[in-house]
DNA sequence: ATAATGACATGTT
DNA sequence: TAACATGCCATTA
């Protein structure tokens, strides 16, 4: 069973300490570079097994924590555990993307099983 | 089955 | 620049 669900753990998990990968990059990983508020649903729904899941390095595509508050994690809760990591979250919850921005190797890539077109676009889309 | 609900992204004003 | 509108699709009710 490969669910989406399980997909969207696998890939999070691949982002590394200290880096931030957006909703929408995730769902790119995915094959469905359409689908990055379904990434949001499926960390909202999902309990933090502890230390599992690095949850608090997905977000948004500006850099900005735009979690609103559930009931298992919350935005402050986020900013800490990244500034815990090293990345520099300003007070208003920003983050400079150019920086922290995971960006995988060719090689990460073809571990999510994409076809060789569809890795080509996703190099020009996030420039790799 | 159908409709509503989002931790989003992108294009248009 | 910032606000708004629209597309998106897994999950729930």
């Amino acid at each position: 069973m490969t669910s989406f669900k399980e997909k969207v753990i696998a890939i999070v998990q691949s982002a590394p300490y200290g880096k931030v990968v957006s909703y929408g990059q995730v769902a790119a990983y995915l094959g469905m570079p359409r689908g990055a508020r379904q990434v949001g649903w499926i960390l909202n729904a999902t309990e933090n097994s502890p230390g599992l899941l690095p949850w608090w390095r997905v977000v948004n595509n500006v850099g900005y924590l735009s979690i609103r508050g559930t009931k298992y994690h919350d935005k402050k809760l986020q900013r800490k555990l990244l500034v815990s990591e090293g990345v520099k979250v300003s007070e208003d919850f920003l983050l400079p993307m150019s920086v922290y921005r995971y960006r995988p190797s060719i090689d990460e890539l073809k571990k999510f099983q994409l076809g060789k077109e569809y890795v080509d676009f996703l190099i020009t889309k996030y420039r790799l």
